[in-house]
DNA sequence: AGCAGAAATGGGAACGTTCCCAAATAGTCT
DNA sequence: AGACTATTTGGGAACGTTCCCATTTCTGCT
């Protein structure tokens, strides 16, 4: 209906003339301002609806300075990495999906900045794209979460800002989930199936979510453990390292029967080791894996992992930045629920040695 | 150096007076007009530098034109579909990295829109986003990439446009890979190894794809095969009928040798398939997968595949929609190399039988 | 030296929206 | 009924660029 060819693009002047009211009159329609009496908004809201009229962002930024754009920043170099490994991770696929959704929802668009971490070159690059794009919001993700020049650089430059799994920024909205709850919980799950001589495997100590696991867990030991000791060996979140680190610790005498591992690649590096050792998993030997990249599923045994809830975390913290309409100083801690995700890499350990 | 807190943001004209030129001439010298007399360009060279200026996008769209945007429109369903299955999919990382890599270096940002197949939903959807956006250039992805409907409203509007994995569309950019050398190539690789009876598992004919891969196929075994016939069955793309069409494929009098599958997950169904009859993969079926999203690595065996350039495709798109600065009707047809991954699901036909 | 033509530069207008304030209208109270 | 206030509407200005055209400055030639 009302199908014409239309002869350029349709601009607010066509529908106010089409609704006969002025251009502001249609604006404040388009913004939901509720200074419109009823009789007129529906006026205009025909009007849009019959020419198709759809707000031109560049000029909405232009006029009002907002410019309903939301930017996500992730890690350039693991971007790479990840498909160049083929090691598969939905991570991405996760966000573009939860963030998406969430910003069309208001008509907010969003958009990826891949960044290198390394130093100096990162506050470079944002504030590049900040002057570029003039985002509403901006969305750091780990590791740039955790980088305190960006943060800064957003306050600075009054951005409302989103740290993903952080939250030891001032001015910043931080969307997470309960790193020391879903460490209490493996741990938990594994003393549940009887294990008493349990590893926790931690990556790099910079990561700062390390640390609450590792309390997460050394508390849990010893509030449910019964008086079993926890044993902490640190990798540093890549297999090699991992492997040799594992090594060792499954040819002491006294070795655990259970692991719990920081992340994916560091989990297939004990299952590596725990193969080339002749130990089977899960038969003398329990994994518990953080991160579920879809490599988890395939392994052999598939893990039992615990999935951060990325897809929603993204979604939540463009619907934090949405709300705050650049206006009030940034606030808010979401702490979103994780799962622990069994599959087949856990057990009751072996009968005593 | 010459840092200060800038009161406000930058804008040509700090640049200009910085510079002793006018508004206009610091335009030239962003946009690179040869106009400009070199004394004058470093000049303003170093204003720019010295001010952090970044040209703001929205204020060149308003004035240009042209807005330094690459829209790429994704499956919604699909997207969704990836992460929530666990499947593990890299194409989006890839189109990330590889979009975002072409268009940083042109001063061109990438964002994605996702949109439902749904029929009527699409083209309504699209228009929006343009109408939001205006992008300088658009690139369909399968399966956005053989509707008619959405080429015909980018012509309409004007918009370069690019196609990913199709070319029967006019006005479009066509960046593809050779669908049927790699067919050849896989039909060959197994006719090298000795096998004779070989059986191609189509995927719906509804992908335009599928019957170029399929006459290469026919065309190999017939010039290559020594007359022996290809076997050719259709499933869907999805596990389920596949695993019914090679059920009975498999347990003919006259079973294959070896199975060229047309997308990973028909692939898995072959491997269950086998599995249940007890036929060794790649002892008594060989298998070769179209795709190689990263669940293939891990597979038992890990699948011998043919992979698509995806960055590379998304690049070459970003390049080419770039190139034409929103002048010239649309033009070329690009085919990059695609990849013959060897791994371990094929070797030589059993004994004959 | 003078002149034509080319090269380089600058200033006004425009893009499509929102902001800000003034004007018009409707509603309320004495 | 009149005056005063609250609500609703409209018009000019601004946002930061590029486009278009006029002006100035060079260059080469006679």
């Amino acid at each position: 209906m009302g199908e014409r060819p239309t002869a350029g693009p349709v601009t607010i002047e066509d529908v106010a003339r089409a609704a006969g009211v002025s251009r502001q009159t249609v604006s404040r329609v388009i913004n939901r301002s509720p200074s419109v009496k009823p009789a007129v908004r529906a006026r205009v809201a025909a009007a849009i609806e019959e020419l198709h009229y759809v707000p031109n962002l560049s000029a909405r930024r232009m006029g009002g300075g907002r410019s309903y754009l939301i930017l996500a920043v992730n890690d350039r170099g693991r971007t790479l990495e990840n498909w160049q490994a083929g090691r598969g991770n939905d991570w991405v696929d996760q966000m573009l999906y939860g963030g998406m959704t969430a910003c069309e929802a208001h008509g907010y668009h969003m958009l990826f900045e891949l960044i290198d971490t390394s130093p100096g070159i990162a506050p470079r690059k944002l504030a590049d794209a900040l002057s570029a794009l003039r985002p509403d919001g901006v969305i750091l993700t780990p590791p740039h979460s955790e980088n305190a020049e960006l943060v800064a650089l957003l306050a600075d430059r009054r951005i409302a800002c989103a740290t993903i799994g952080s939250r030891d920024h001032q001015h910043c909205v931080s969307v997470r989930m309960d790193e020391a709850g879903a460490a209490q919980e493996a741990t938990r799950h594994l003393l549940g199936l009887g294990h008493r001589r349990i590893a926790f495997l931690a990556g790099s100590s910079a990561y700062g979510n390390s640390a609450l696991r590792r309390d997460a867990f050394d508390a849990t030991m010893a509030s449910d453990g019964g008086g079993s000791g926890g044993i902490v060996v640190r990798g540093d979140f890549k297999f090699e390292r991992a492997a040799d680190v594992v090594g060792d610790l499954l040819q002491a005498n006294d070795r655990p029967t259970a692991i719990i591992s920081e992340n994916d690649e560091m989990s297939f590096a004990v299952l590596h080791v725990a193969n080339r050792l002749g130990l089977s998993v899960p038969g003398d030997l329990s994994l518990i894996s953080f991160e579920d990249t879809p490599g988890v599923r395939f392994s052999v045994p598939p893990l039992t992992a615990i999935r951060q809830p990325t897809a929603a975390m993204i979604g939540q913290a463009c619907e934090a930045l949405i709300a705050m309409r650049g206006g009030e100083d940034a606030q808010g801690d979401y702490v979103l629920p994780h799962q622990l995700v069994l599959r087949s890499s856990t057990a009751r350990p072996p009968r005593s040695p």
